[in-house]
DNA sequence: GGGCAACGATACCTTCCAGGTATCGATCCG
DNA sequence: CGGATCGATACCTGGAAGGTATCGTTGCCC
């Protein structure tokens, strides 16, 4: 199977018509309806059932929906981090973190200072992102090592080592009347009038329905939290970047979170491996 | 990037040889020189360095063979899983399980049992195979699920549950002196006068230099220590299978070894999580 | 119910590139 | 110095990828 054939079928597959895809595709769309009766002659596998008005996917081509994309990633994957190891030394980041905006900081902080007096230390440039965007990010080879969180973070797919468990807080605007209290649970934050829980993105960035604003930032959401618009369940290191407007309240019955250092599995890179090793050593 | 220009590269990568490189790619030599000079266009990386005589990687060509090689592996799962998928339900394994062969035997057992009495239950394949293999072929695609054993076995790039945790017993020949012992450490059993320990086969399938005897999988082992020519250090519930020639005795300071149930990460389908919860609730 | 619009499939043509053969040029070896 | 080895180059050919025009089917709407 060729990379140009799993493109072809992906963008088929998610649009679920031909005319859209060949247009996203820049081909006309015979053709593109052609390489698709190739592939499926191939495989021996009916992808696609279409009738004149509509487009379905099989079974089968649910299942190379999925696998295809993974392997689209890792294709894509090989050919940057290639390209990356081709450019001249100097200046080329040694490595490319990612971790999500405003989230520990100071653990980051710690790491870079750390890894940079190590003997060897190459140039590390960071990535600030959304969650979820992550992992698509280390998966595509954009990057070369990540800081998730568990259990919000899926380490799928990964190489980790653990870095550091803390307990949750509740971010309530100041001089909310919870914020007397030396704890709270679950219970008593959910369902509070007037500051439901945010909704961050799915990973495909649309957002799921309910009530609570979208956000798409940890700034983002302590802003809303500062307004009196919503209230946040975030891990306790968060209390560092809270201003006066903010208050936090341990939720004892929250999950734990476990920062996490993850990296793709066959990374064979020395830089990846010294960062790693400092990480684990801090903690 | 094109998995045909991928799988070029590769063989050259592997041979350092185009000719040779060709000749196994059934293409003439210099096609397959073009197809490498257009890459590294494309790619704007030198790949090789060639004299007339010898064929070198470069640092940008190393990335890109171990890195293309996990894409290509992840192309030929997507290929696989998706003929699969389009075989006729009726006979078409539901599962492929990939096991060593010899290990968590009751374990394995006790799996197929309860999860043939789940509702919705697929017939399920169990391939044998020894340690090392398990991985490529979880990778490829050609199996669904896999049970490893930490600290032996990487679980690296799959999503995995614990089993159960074991200690390590010594297996030796009956009558040995050690036999009479409680238990013994690991200084007791290495250098042991003519029981070596022996030496299993490299992921590459070529077994590293050293003293012992070279073994493919746990069966022949055992013979090779009824026989006197090796001792082994097991997992303890390799107990089962010895037979009057062979005594264990459990060895304190040798590593436990967890049981875990793994699979691709963005495997979708029912059957491996049925399995999977089958499995966690067996512990 | 007939006309129309939307959509995928088919027919046919053109262009381009993958692959083949022959050969060159460089390097190592005896 | 001559021959052998090996990758690169030159040149040719067939097939596949892509384009345009058009067909056949199916909803839909007046």
């Amino acid at each position: 199977m060729e990379t140009r054939e799993l493109r072809y079928f992906v963008a088929v597959a998610e649009e679920l018509h031909f005319g859209r895809a060949a247009q996203r595709l820049g081909i006309a769309q015979p053709p593109l309806s052609r390489a698709i009766q190739q592939l499926e002659r191939r495989l021996g596998a009916a992808l696609l059932d279409r009738t004149s008005r509509t487009v379905t996917l099989t079974e089968a081509g649910s299942v190379l929906l999925v696998e295809g994309r993974a392997a689209l990633d890792a294709v894509e994957a090989a050919e940057r981090r290639t390209r990356r190891a081709a450019l001249p030394p100097t200046g080329r980041p040694g490595l490319v973190l990612v971790t999500k905006a405003s989230a520990s900081r100071e653990l980051l902080a710690e790491l870079l200072d750390a890894y940079a007096a190590e003997p060897g230390a190459v140039p590390v440039d960071v990535i600030l992102c959304g969650p979820a965007e992550q992992e698509r990010l280390l998966r595509e080879g954009r990057a070369d090592v990540a800081l998730l969180h568990r259990p919000f973070d899926s380490t799928a797919g990964f190489h980790t080592e653990e870095l550091g468990t803390e307990g949750q807080v509740v971010v309530l605007p100041a001089g909310h009347p919870l914020t007397v209290r030396a704890h709270v649970h679950m219970a008593d934050i959910t369902g509070l009038p007037g500051l439901p829980l945010p909704r961050w993105p799915d990973p495909d960035g649309t957002y799921p329905p309910g009530p609570g604003p979208q956000v798409r930032d940890h700034a983002q959401l302590l802003q809303l939290v500062a307004l009196g618009r919503a209230c946040a369940v975030s891990p306790e290191s968060c209390r560092a970047q809270l201003h006066g407007d903010l208050a936090a309240v341990p939720v004892l019955d929250a999950p734990d979170v476990t920062t996490v250092i993850a990296w793709p599995p066959h990374s064979r890179s020395r830089a990846v491996a010294d960062l790693v090793r400092t990480a684990t050593r801090l903690r």
